[in-house]
DNA sequence: GTCATCTTGTTACTTTTCGTAACTTAATAT
DNA sequence: ATATTAAGTTACGAAAAGTAACAAGATGAC
């Protein structure tokens, strides 16, 4: 019980980006602002997470929501200098899955495991 | 509900990535072998969950485990050559949090929020 | 012999987070 | 009036995380 050692920005940080949904979010918002419907597209993610996960990067200075009160409303969601400094971590988590992550086949009806 | 362009291998490495503890279990992994009771005492996990996240972490071939039958018993983990692949990923996290994380003071007594 | 000790877990149980689906709001079109 | 659409919210069951007590197995203390 003794966790002395650890830097507490980099504990901070860690817990952001290791939250379900976060850094896939991050990645799509690098790609520029973009609507909630359009990151809901985007990821195998629901709505009710989706905003969640938004409200946290907004309050943690990640991200920006901007509201158009077209009919029906329009929201973008774009990030901040905070969050797209965030885009060499993205990067290198791109290199590494290419390099070392293997895809097992999913070709096989899904009745394996039996 | 279409999430087509995702790369498949971003998003399982996002996925391991962003498990609680791992990246922490990682980071403290990078500064050499260690034994269970170690990376338990070095961060502020439980015994249930180190066990279950190293499990995770040899099952995908990032860590190695190795027990020395001596009393009592010590068991080492390290990092497998893609595990310490992962080194860039934790280094840009460091660097990102120490230039964007700022701490919240936490000199008052645990009596906010009321 | 029996009791305490130490490490690496596991089991049992509670709390928090996640996943799914139905519902809400507000402006417009039919 | 009713349907439509985007952006959420609410309700609820399922899964994951947190906490604490216990187990195995060899040793040393009494």
């Amino acid at each position: 019980m003794k966790h002395s050692e650890l830097c507490p920005r980099f504990e901070k940080g860690m817990g952001l980006l290791s939250k379900r949904w976060t850094g896939l979010i991050i990645n799509q918002l690098l790609l520029g602002p973009q609507r909630f419907c359009e990151i809901e597209s985007s990821l195998p993610i629901s709505g009710r997470l989706l905003s969640e996960r938004l409200k946290d990067l907004e309050r943690e200075g990640i991200a920006n929501r901007v509201v158009f009160p077209e009919t029906p409303v329009r929201v973008e969601y774009s990030l901040t200098q905070k969050g797209q400094a965030l885009q060499p971590v993205i990067e290198s988590i791109q290199e590494w899955s290419h390099d070392w992550i293997e895809l097992e086949d999913e070709t096989q009806s899904h009745t394996e495991s039996l």
